[in-house]
DNA sequence: CTCTAAATAGAAATCATTTCTATTTATACT
DNA sequence: AGTATAAATAGAAATGATTTCTATTTAGAG
């Protein structure tokens, strides 16, 4: 928890009790949430929170690094806890229960090199999407 | 064409020239193309039509297989002509011109078993979203 | 040509997300 | 500890992509 403390201050991001209770949701939960999930979870705790709060301090969470956004199947956000923050990696998705489980393994050089060869193309940047059932929800 | 509008009457949906043209537009563009984008083509030759009859066309053409959703950036909607509908592929965006190329080869196998291994998972799907320039933006 | 279910236009609704503005608060500095 | 100030927030309102609804039109079978 002070790591991520000392992350909002290294990035001039004042230290609120909002901004704790939604980094703390995540650090106990663990699961990938979405913006309305995080809300549901903040009004027990803070009754007098707005959902336009709950944006703007995940949106800021995912700038520094603490939380990583993703897209749902339904075009909605998603955020989840990057405990992995400077390393490429991919992410795991349960279909049941939504646990999210950081893949630090990427072996996609060889569909790169195919694209750049047969299209005579420039690749960037990759993005993969994995789901599945976790362990528990086999 | 022809075969396009046989794919039309094996899904039992009539070949209208609503439908017609939605197909027509992305045989002869070949880019990656929003609800929006498709509109817009479309009011140059058909002065009454409905966003929502495009939203509708592109869904059912996504249904069987004609064409293929994607999810940019911005989180809308994008379909392009999908040329290999029974092989496992992924595609490759031009991040300048949006022009989509598909990508019939794939070596997800090693993530799927670090996958399934360190984490006990069972992998069920994936989705792999590549960008950069093409050799025409490059 | 006629009939019928499917397709469509246009208006309206939905709903996730963002913007706006007045008020409150964290924190740097006395 | 008290104060000043920029940052953060609540709540209302706006935005805009997408979907739903309904009356009308049309493709295609017979």
């Amino acid at each position: 928890m002070e790591s991520y403390l000392q992350n909002l201050k290294d990035n001039c991001l004042k230290i609120t009790p909002r901004r704790k209770a939604v980094i703390d949701i995540f650090v106990s939960n663990g699961s990938r949430m979405g913006p309305y999930d995080v809300y549901g979870k903040l009004k027990k705790r803070l009754s007098t929170i707005g959902l336009p709060t709950v944006y703007r301090i995940l949106s800021e969470l995912k700038d520094i690094g603490i939380l990583v956004q993703s897209i749902s199947e339904d075009r909605q956000l998603r955020y989840s806890l990057c405990t992995l923050p400077d390393v490429h990696h991919h992410h795991f998705t349960c279909r049941k229960c939504s646990k999210i489980e950081e893949v630090e393994f990427c072996n996609f050089k060889g569909v790169s090199r195919f694209i750049e060869k047969k299209f005579n193309a420039k690749v960037e940047a990759h993005q993969v999407q994995i789901e599945g059932l976790c362990s528990e929800c086999k």
